[in-house]
DNA sequence: GGCAATCTCAACCGAATGGTTGAATATGCG
DNA sequence: CGCATATTCAACCATTCGGTTGAGATTGCC
């Protein structure tokens, strides 16, 4: 898997890894909160998020004993601009979103 | 795989089908012309077909003894506008994503 | 009809994926 | 120290993935 767009779409194709993805969306969590909503193991998680991280998609960083997870938009901002080179669907380019995320950020607060 | 976007990204996580959604940007193709470029075998290929067009990234008609493979840039935008909430900073709001969206569309043709 | 061309099917293979469990490793706390 | 908490590691398992090969099934052409 050397592209690193491999990585990134590979990992976003797992339903459990996008949900991850929300939830830090919200805020930073540590491991044992990702997986409490999630009917599986915590090694289960522990390895989502091992591929996240790896994808780029994340970033991991240990403070005592608990490993704060926090959302990395980076590697999907590539694959974003990837998928915009289709640009049959859509004439718009990262700068108007960015525009237009500032605005509504704006009017919200 | 249930999720539409579960097929759409790891349709999307392979390098060579990625390259087959390129070649096919430029126009529609037969399945051997599609096959031409690769080290692979026809039949990989024509599994690699299938795969996109189960993803709703491509359709296939046939026309005499030739399919005709052709972009179906749909899925690609769905997929495109879950990535787009990630934006570098808050949770946005996907409906008015869609009206930025549309005004952008309006805007330009 | 006969043959080449186009594409899929079926069976197989090795490697990767997504999950499990149980043990191991740190770290924090009373 | 001793114990609970937080997380990963290692081994295992079933399934899927990405490829191969060889044999069809259609279709177009002479």
């Amino acid at each position: 898997m050397s592209h690193p767009l491999d990585a990134a779409f590979s990992a976003l194709a797992d339903p459990t890894r996008r949900a991850i993805l929300t939830m830090l969306l919200e805020d930073d969590m540590a491991v044992t909160d990702v997986a409490e909503p999630f009917d599986m193991s915590l090694a289960a998680i522990s390895k989502h998020l091992g591929i996240l991280s790896r994808a780029g998609l994340i970033t991991q960083e240990q403070r005592g004993r608990v490993k704060w997870c926090k959302l990395e938009p980076d590697a999907l901002r590539d694959a974003s601009i990837w998928m915009q080179s289709f640009g049959q669907f859509e004439a718009v380019n990262l700068d108007a979103f960015e525009r237009f995320l500032a605005s509504e950020l704006a009017d919200d607060r």
